[in-house]
RNA sequence: GCCCAGGUGCCAGAGUGGUCUAAUGGGACGGAUUGCAAAUCCGUUAUUCGUCGGUUCGAAUCCGACCCUGGGCUCCA
């Protein structure tokens, strides 16, 4: 059975049918670099990594718009942007409060430089936005590369998958320009400090994505209105292309004055810009045609879904296509839920909100977090925890124990193909992942003497999820111990250990439980491992 | 108020009309092992699926109403 997925566009279930099943065109909302990336956003990420890395999977089978099979080879091409303008925090109260997020990471970093909270070696200007968003650009793609994000791994030695939305400008000017002369966008005020809107009823399936009328969106429900900029609008739903605003942190020479693009445009320029045939971006601005799709895939957090891409749709539509509609800019939509820390909304003043470096930091494993991440279903909010953290480790270490016993050659067991089989069936049925993770469990606990041919196609699983392929954090060794990551050998662990070895080899086990106790007190947990030795990690 | 996605056992999370007294992982408990632990192995652990009503020979699964959670209604993955 062919792989079907569910679409937003649709609000239903249908195969996913690319334009060219053999080169899939996919673009991912990316992050924005005013700070580090959390773990919410990187589920997000991880679920579009894991689409991807199943539709390269010669486990995969796609329809063709013919309708018949399609089983590979097949590349996809993955793009996800970086959000480097710097646009505005908040305007709830009519503006009064928006602050330029650039200017408000820049001045966070500007206080932990001043309380030496940052690394040493770093020394970036806190008022340039430009050095802010390269700062948070090159931790997010460290992080996203430690996480086994596939396009980050790509990026290294193709820059253009990640393009930054300050190198686009220039894009994202002509189809302004040219949004506005087909009718589609209005500038309004004085010349050379103009505003420029998308005209929404000019777009007459805008809403489809998420279901909205234009009715139904009442103006300003969501309390983020600006009551100002409402008043020059022709329609309350027309949404900004670009903000003159010279006295802006980051802006840019424009036909309309100087200052900064809206928040949707750089992702329409951006996906038909690095996913169109190269000079195709210029030549449909310049005279669109009636190609049914510029994309195949486009993903984003379940927030995107409006305003952000019900935008994206609008603009791209109406810029590139002679006949605009709901599903000319993407054919398949995927929108991944959000992600919930220990039962609640992850939210810095709630204290759960977390960082894959922090939790990096802890000694937490990069394979443990990316399966936390991704094994709940895309469509359900997942629910983040410490303990579910810990059970994805043990998870992770049974499936390297089972690999590492296939030491005798031979071919794969058919109990293994059955395996294989189901795992695969599993994820064609829209990203089963649960029941995908669970066949795998029986794929190992059902062969207890494996072969390499069974170790083999248990990889070919794997693979997709990628998690055994992260690289595994060495430990730390010395004469005595181990120490797990996270954790920093100190002479005084050391001793403590020597002294529990002699009381032990001494059969003063009380000594050597008072010992242990004491680690205990200190947050470390030990246990005697192979060789002798003594590992020690930090009490969970 | 409107639009979307959900609500399953101690936890996480599959299952969308009978094979479900509910997969899988974890936890807990018991056993083996260990000086004791840890790890590992073996076994046990829910007549129950948000609530109420309905359809059906049969419902976790379909229908209706209601309750709750998360997202959106122009910052957000």
């Amino acid at each position: 059975m062919p792989l079907s997925l569910y679409n937003t566009l649709t609000r239903s279930l249908q195969p996913f049918t690319p334009a060219d099943p053999a080169h899939i065109t996919f673009y991912s909302c990316g992050p924005t670099v005013y700070d580090d990336a959390h773990i919410g956003n990187f589920r997000s990420f991880l679920i579009a990594d894991l689409l991807r890395r199943f539709l390269e999977s010669p486990l995969c089978t796609l329809t063709t718009s013919s309708g018949a099979p399609h089983t590979g080879p097949r590349t996809v091409t993955h793009v996800m942007n970086i959000t480097d303008v710097g646009h505005m925090t908040d305007d709830a109260e009519g503006g009064e409060n928006g602050q330029d997020r650039m200017a408000v990471a820049g001045q966070r970093l500007a206080e932990a430089k001043k309380s030496g909270k940052l690394p040493a070696d770093v020394s970036i200007d806190p008022r340039d936005p430009y050095a802010i968003a390269a700062y948070y650009a090159s931790r997010f793609q460290g992080d996203a590369r430690t996480l086994g994000l596939k396009l980050a791994l790509e990026a290294q030695s193709k820059p253009t998958l990640m393009p930054r939305a300050t190198q686009h400008i220039d894009g994202m000017i002509a189809v302004i320009a040219a949004l506005i002369s087909r009718g589609h966008a209005y500038a309004v005020g004085p010349a050379g400090q103009q505003t420029v809107y998308f005209h929404v009823p000019s777009f007459a399936p805008y809403g489809a994505l998420s279901n909205n009328t234009l009715d139904g969106l009442r103006a300003g429900e969501g309390g983020r209105v600006n009551a100002a900029n409402q008043s020059e609008k022709k329609h309350p739903a027309d949404f900004l292309l670009w903000k003159s605003d010279p006295s802006h942190i980051m802006k840019w020479p424009s036909p309309w004055g100087e200052g900064y693009p809206g928040w949707h445009i750089e992702c329409t320029v951006m996906s038909a810009a690095s996913l169109l045939a190269p000079g195709e971006f210029a030549r449909r601005l310049a005279s669109p045609d009636t190609s049914p799709a510029l994309i195949d895939l486009h993903s984003g957090g379940e927030d995107n879904i409006f305003p952000h891409h019900e935008c994206e749709i609008a603009q791209s539509a109406c810029a590139f296509c002679t006949t605009p509609s709901h599903n000319t800019f993407a054919r398949h939509w995927f929108h991944g839920r959000h992600l919930m820390v220990e039962g609640q909304k992850m939210a810095k003043s709630k204290g759960n909100f977390f960082t894959a470096r922090d939790l990096f930091a802890k000694g937490i494993e990069p394979a443990a977090l990316r399966l936390e991440l991704i094994r709940t279903h895309y469509r359900s909010n997942a629910n983040f925890t410490m303990q579910g953290l810990a059970d994805c480790q043990r998870m992770v270490d049974r499936w390297r124990r089972w690999l590492d016993s296939a030491t005798t050659s031979g071919p794969a067991s058919p109990a293994a193909l059955e395996s294989q089989a189901r795992f695969a069936a599993a994820m064609h049925d829209d990203l089963n992942i649960a029941l995908a993770l669970a066949e795998l469990n029986g794929f190992t606990s059902s062969i207890s003497n494996p072969t390499t041919g069974d170790a083999e196609t248990f990889r070919g699983c794997e693979s997709t999820l990628a998690i055994l392929s992260l690289p595994r954090p060495a430990a730390q060794t010395t004469s005595i111990a181990a120490y797990a990551p996270g954790v920093t050998p100190s002479d005084e662990i050391e001793s403590l250990l020597a002294q529990r070895r002699d009381a032990r080899a001494a059969k003063d086990f009380k000594k050597s439980d008072e010992i242990r106790d004491a680690l205990a007190a200190r947050g470390l947990a030990i246990k005697d491992i192979a060789g002798g030795k003594v590992e020690v990690s930090r009490k969970s």
